[in-house]
DNA sequence: CGAGTTTGACCAGCGC
DNA sequence: GCGCTGGTCAAACTCG
């Protein structure tokens, strides 16, 4: 894919790449569960941007979060990403007929005319229009666990080796048969600290609670969840996140920090809900330390 | 026993 | 057209 010259909405300050099988924009965002904060976030098509962060070490030797700060900013995104969320069409357009899982095998077989493989217990690939993918948004975790909580329940239904990287991707599902929201999850083959999770669609459902601790990419995934654009669908609950002390021992335990964050002053910060954020600066306010703003 | 995970196979898209 | 790769399926298995 060619993304070197993507069309930057100049208003929304948003990627979005001209395919007809693709409507992913999306934010993207490294952040540290050890000290609950965001280290940066920006606008992106995310599925070009992680391969080249998985097949960059060659190019640079610079760490993974400053290669996607540098494309960050030559994006010009950074300062935008306020604007990012809120413009997603939140996919709501392709939202209802993208459930290629939805169908059933019966009905796949039906209208492929494909008889079930029998060696594989009648496995049967839905064949018509391209898959259309329906928004992302990906994080990067500074995390010594690979699923981090964050508010939902998923289950694991399908994991891959990865080319380029001795880790393997993980494939979940949300749990709630209605809801179609999918994420990735797969570390960084570039820095093995970092975990990089990838949602894929929108919840239709609530949260099933915030157990214990939430990861810190949590707050921006709500804020990915319920955004303030008329597009939402439901109106999802803006929890207080909990401190890093209220940790339970499966999150990833904030033990040594790197200097990086120790310089971070989120947990002097207040933890202050969603809806006081974003009125007073925005989503940058909202999810990015002042310090990684300056 | 139900829910979740593992894992090998299948399929589609893409590049060569 | 062919091979590679990512994404998904679903049977078997594990766990609580």
């Amino acid at each position: 894919m060619d993304d070197d010259e993507k069309p930057i909405d100049p208003v929304t300050g948003t990627y979005s790449h001209d395919s007809s099988s693709w409507n992913d924009y999306g934010l993207f965002g490294i952040s540290d569960s050890r000290d609950n904060s965001i280290l940066s976030e920006f606008g992106w098509n995310i599925e070009p941007e992680l391969n080249r962060i998985d097949s960059a070490p060659k190019e640079t030797d610079a760490s993974t979060s400053e290669i996607v700060v540098d494309q960050a900013t030559k994006a010009g995104l950074v300062e935008n990403t306020g604007d990012v969320s809120m413009s997603n069409p939140v996919a709501s357009s392709s939202e209802s007929e993208d459930r290629p899982e939805s169908s059933t095998v019966s009905g796949e077989a039906a209208s492929s005319g494909k008889p079930p493989t029998p060696g594989t217990g009648g496995k049967v690939k839905k064949k018509g229009p391209k898959r259309i993918r329906q928004q992302r948004f990906a994080f990067m975790t500074k995390s010594e666990i690979d699923h981090l909580e964050d508010g939902y329940r998923w289950r694991k239904y399908g994991q891959k080796a990865v080319k380029n990287s001795p880790f393997p991707r993980s494939y979940y599902r949300c749990t709630n048969s209605k809801c179609t929201v999918k994420k990735r999850v797969e570390r960084s083959s570039t820095d093995p600290t970092t975990v990089i999770t990838t949602y894929e669609g929108q919840h239709c459902h609530h949260t099933v609670g915030f157990p214990r601790g939430l990861i810190s990419h949590e707050s921006a995934y709500a804020r990915y969840l319920a955004p303030s654009s008329t597009s939402q669908q439901f109106s999802y609950p803006r929890p207080q996140f909990p401190q890093v002390g209220d940790l339970g021992p499966s999150q990833s335990q904030p033990q040594v920090i790197s200097s990086e964050a120790e310089n971070q002053p989120s947990r002097e910060q207040p933890q202050t809900s969603f809806q006081d954020a974003r009125v007073d600066q925005g989503l940058l306010g909202d999810i990015v330390p002042s310090i990684m703003r300056n």
